[in-house]
DNA sequence: GTGGCTGCAAATCATTTGCATATAC
DNA sequence: GTATATGCAAATGATTTGCAGCCAC
């Protein structure tokens, strides 16, 4: 059984062609699921990307980051793990740091479900750039 | 010297206004900031509002939080602290949990500037009220 | 068959921008 | 005096929404 019908998904060309897409490795924008899949799927419609990008989000197949504050990007929902946002070329990437285990389970005033951690900085190609 | 003006900022009657209403602790949107101090300078503006929150951050005076999708927080920058938000009554709280020593200084990709840690969940208040 | 999708265009809404005026220093 | 900040209104741009027709099941 596909993984979406088991989530409660109908199946569908347009959610077939996003979810494939997200398989690859990577954070995207709306905007660029759009741009990949609008050759093969002509008719395709960016409001619908986000329709689905938000299906799937909401059934914890996919999850939504805010790292940079002018657009979300979406990636296939993983293990627990966090984001390193280069400032100089903008780029997200995985950082599979554990966080401590009381940041796991504890918190001051409540109970934590759910942990991002953001971290922002520069990456190793910008700082060798930038040493020249 | 005034705070402001150390780190070279012209002291302007609604920069003061703005920075002393950041004073009381909380993470405020520009709309509340905005709200909350019109009836004292009738002529402010909510560009302005946006515009001097926006200085305060380059500055490193303020930090802009990003754990609602929606707007924008801010509050005045302390000593680095993660936050905590509750999906049942979309409150903001501090978490004085330290990061973990490999998290503060290590990346797998590059130099880590700055870290911001998200939690979800639901409060205690919430917790309890559901309980009933 | 029909309820849930999709595509389109228009709407939303936080935030930004352009510009003329006012103000800090 | 001059560069910079402010206020206003208009612009921007990501995301959402309304609605008619279509498609999965």
């Amino acid at each position: 059984m596909h993984v979406l019908k088991e989530k409660g998904i109908k199946i569908t060309p347009q959610r077939l062609a996003v979810w494939k897409f997200l398989q690859k490795d990577g954070h995207f924008t709306a905007e660029e699921v759009y741009a990949q899949l609008k050759p093969s799927i002509p008719g395709l419609s960016l409001a619908t990307v986000y329709s689905i990008l938000d299906t799937l989000t909401q059934k914890g197949l996919v999850e939504e980051l805010r790292i940079d504050f002018e657009r979300s990007y979406f990636e296939v929902k993983k293990e627990m793990h966090h984001h390193f946002f280069c400032r100089y070329c903008a780029r997200v990437w995985d950082e599979h740091i554990p966080l401590c285990k009381t940041l796991k389970t504890r918190s001051v005033e409540g109970h934590i479900e759910d942990a991002h951690g953001y971290f922002y900085g520069i990456c190793r190609q910008c700082q060798k750039k930038r040493r020249k």
